[in-house]
DNA sequence: CGCAATTAGATTGTATCAAATCTAATCTGT
DNA sequence: ACAGATTAGATTTGATACAATCTAATTGCG
């Protein structure tokens, strides 16, 4: 490809990555404005309704997120009543997340707002598991910062 | 879908698309450092390269951002010399964004320094360029505050 | 043991993003 | 002409992101 077609916003990976990432969770946000979160507190509680009770370090390994993001943001949702953070008796190092009785209600809400967000969404579930999978399969073979 | 399979994490269209963004511009972030630029800055020189002197609102339909993201950030760009901000004498609401001779000449070390950055990416050209036009169809299908 | 290296998390500073609001300029219909 | 609506940008505020640096705790090894 010559210098001018590599240039192309329309022929950058990812741009349009980057792109659809903002637009979707901007059609997202007033779902999630109803439950009162955001779109990163909202993946925080889908890692925690499937395992609760991880440290932040865990926590951070499947958001791909580090402590200077996610420490502020925990504080925030500890502060809402969603969670706990408890420092670890073994090792004062760790900090584990547990989810407030609160933070555990909220997933049946979640499901409800998340179908209705989905309706919203001009794709089918076959495509978007496609795409889906097509970008896991890339992601996960991206050298990563945390090995 | 059940209630627990459709918000796990790795279910999440949303989720593997905004994790993707993330991780790709960590891998361009170095690359682009050389250059003194920021993913976004390095966005609104790809459209500036292709086509000079449009208006910030222009600007921003092309790239997804407002003026909100993009004054400071332009502001920023003049200051370092890359481009001039300007009113128009038609329309005093309109702003030309133009290049400055430092601003064109950095595409040409900009290509050079992107040739290395997708070298560094685990993805031929072929599969990016699939992946790219499923995201793009999407894009272009969402429901946008532009219109 | 005792010290260097490692590790987890917190903090700080810079750079985005976006919603809401504000100002100034232009357009529209009568 | 002119009041009301619209439009383009700027500003403000709040929420991420992330690199760099710091602190405290733990581990590894001679």
């Amino acid at each position: 490809m010559d210098r001018d077609e590599l240039l192309k916003l329309d022929n950058q990976l990812c741009f349009t990555i980057y792109a659809c990432s903002r637009e979707i969770i901007r059609i997202y946000r007033p779902f999630l404005a109803e439950l009162g979160l955001t779109y990163t507190q909202y993946v925080v509680l889908l890692v925690l309704w499937e395992k609760d009770d991880i440290t932040l370090k865990e926590l951070g390994e499947h958001l791909y997120l580090d402590s200077g993001t996610l420490t502020p943001l925990l504080k925030k949702m500890e502060a809402a009543g969603l969670l706990f953070r408890q420092r670890s008796h073994d090792d004062e190092r760790h900090i584990f997340i547990r989810l407030t009785e609160q933070g555990k209600e909220l997933k049946n809400a979640a499901y409800e707002t998340l179908q209705k967000a989905f309706c919203n969404m001009p794709i089918s579930m076959e495509e978007a598991s496609s795409i889906r999978e097509q970008l896991k399969s890339l992601l996960h073979r991206l050298p990563s910062v945390r090995g």
